[in-house]
DNA sequence: TTGTACGCGTTATCAC
DNA sequence: GTGATAACGCGTACAA
């Protein structure tokens, strides 16, 4: 038994041509005699030769491999079980693809320093992808300043005005969803907002801000509730919500009104006769709760696939970066908002 | 700015020494002067060096990077969605801790055949993680005969007899909860089975066969449904059961038993006054249910650590391969098996 | 169309 | 203790 795997050489020499040949054909170099071709890959399938990758990153400078990083926003990865393994779905796909190779780095919440350390200086990676950061988060800077492609699946904090990213409209769905509810002749119609670090936290706030200041009602900060994306904060901001008298919420997220609800049920209200409540990313739960949930759905999936083929196009010159991609979002009439009539309301925007 | 990084040559020209001691400083090497040493250092820190990664692995055949591998087992990803970012974490939290990356390969459902030969013949991998393999994957024989250290999260199906693997005792966890259900006085006591592809859902199928065997009802197959680890199977599963007129039903994981809920509830009876549950895993939804879910909770982060900890001691011949691993389950007393008395059994097995 | 020869950045094996 | 120098396996000008 061969102490270490083939090589070029060994295969050039078992064809009869020289390694740079092999090399030609296992790179699909165009000049290469048909006859030639077809005997090389002969011997390449009869010997079981795979080319190694160590090599040919050290002289190209490309690994075909791409980094994930998940930040630990406490509730977001224990919690909405969800969102990550969807998004990390949509980007694997990608990659599959496209013949790259995915490097996941969940971050330590320990040790963010050494983590962040040790990513950053593992030059292995063509690109990198980062989901749901925190604008508060210390690493920013340093990421940002990668000299290899990187692209936010989020509306970019500072550092990263000049990088590509995918985002939905959150202030647009946002409203729509207010809108939907003021449109049921609710009159008090108050947000649970999410965590206020996160930028899709940030812009569904303004988005209620801006249909409520739009309405005959106006803005009343009386009426917002909560500040993270978590069942909790969704079931203690909605006990302090009905001490406010309201008659409809809209929920950052679906974890949020989920929580909501229970408040609403454990007060012997009922939802949605006495309370509409409407979510946002469409869970599965939200499918099967009872009401089911009214929410904005939003394409997790493809957020990630879209970043990742943003990516790949960047990396491989393909495109300059600096792309934005805003996906489409809809909002989905169950029974928890109380509408009569099953509707469905798309937007789209470029 | 410099068109490359700078390397070991830059570091040791301005540090006044050779490319050699550079490298001696950098691997922590003993006989180096501790001066020098100290002179070195400084100036890799001031210059902002980092080792090339390719170039190391060209030379050590080694990489610090772990490959972890999640099938596509159509129910468990988009359904069950604690269980595999769980076992992600556990794992992250291990690799971190180690200086080791995870390559991610979430298996590609729409070409399979090239998702596993890419992988196969990904070798900038120093070991792999197997998760939740059904028996029948067509890729596992290929797999086996990989030359790197292979540990499996499950026991080992064919041509794994070799490798380390982390499990816990499904057939000891599963008796306990039929025991526990068959000593609530309940008469009637049916199983909704979990995959049978799947060495999980396999054994503990069979730990409901040896308990019914060994009580005084005797093991009846008819008391036998479901099929798959998914709320749907539960439901569909549970209707069947409810013709055959059950009192309690151990159902091979939490999916299953909420989908097992609802059917009894949809049927105009009462959980656990009519029917006893008893779930397994004890995800985050077990305990928000109405009632909450009796189930196994099985230490699902340990399992990934577990196994992690192991694969790297094999790659860095701290231990042999073949180490076998179980880990304890502890049957938590909730609401849907009605004891009157909350109390807590665990079983521990070396 | 094919072969020769060099360089990619490290580690490791020698001498000194 | 430290410094040359030979691998490691591959891609690619340049020559032929």
């Amino acid at each position: 038994m061969k102490k270490t795997a083939l090589n070029l050489e060994d295969i050039a020499a078992k064809a009869g041509v020289s390694r740079a040949t092999v090399s030609r054909v296992v790179n699909n170099y165009p000049f290469v005699k048909e006859k030639t071709r077809a005997h090389v890959l002969q011997v390449i399938e009869r010997e079981g030769y795979n080319p190694n990758l160590a090599a040919r990153a050290l002289v190209t400078q490309r690994t075909q491999i791409v980094g994930v990083i998940i930040p630990q926003l406490f509730s977001t990865f224990f919690e909405d079980q969800y969102y990550f393994p969807t998004l990390l779905h949509g980007i694997a796909q990608t990659t599959n693809a496209r013949d790259y190779a995915t490097l996941l780095w969940i971050e330590d919440m320990t040790a963010p320093e050494r983590f962040y350390d040790r990513l950053i200086r593992h030059r292995l990676m063509d690109g990198l992808i980062l989901a749901s950061f925190s604008i508060t988060n210390p690493f920013l800077k340093q990421l940002s300043s990668l000299q290899i492609p990187v692209v936010l699946i989020e509306k970019p904090a500072q550092f990263f005005e000049q990088r590509s990213y995918v985002t939905i409209d959150n202030v647009g769905a946002a409203m729509i969803a207010v809108q939907h509810l003021l449109s049921l002749g609710r009159r008090r119609v108050a947000t649970l907002m999410g965590d206020q670090f996160n930028p899709d936290g940030i812009d569904r706030l303004k988005g209620y801000q801006i249909a409520m200041t739009q309405s005959s009602f106006g803005y009343d900060p009386r009426l917002v509730a909560g500040g993270a994306f978590s069942k909790q904060s969704g079931y203690t901001g909605m006990k302090a919500l009905l001490d406010q008298g309201v008659d409809a919420v809209f929920a950052a997220n679906d974890q949020i009104a989920l929580g909501a609800l229970k408040a609403v049920q454990e007060a012997g209200l009922r939802c949605p006769d006495d309370i509409s409540i409407v979510g946002f990313d469409d869970l599965p739960a939200a499918e099967s709760s009872v009401p089911a949930l009214t929410t904005v759905r939003q394409p997790v999936q493809e957020r990630g696939a879209a970043a990742t083929a943003m990516l790949l196009d960047e990396i491989e010159g393909l495109s300059e970066g600096g792309k934005h991609i805003v996906l489409p979002t809809e909002l989905i009439i169950r029974e928890s908002c109380g509408a009569a009539t099953p509707q469905q309301l798309t937007m789209t925007k470029g």
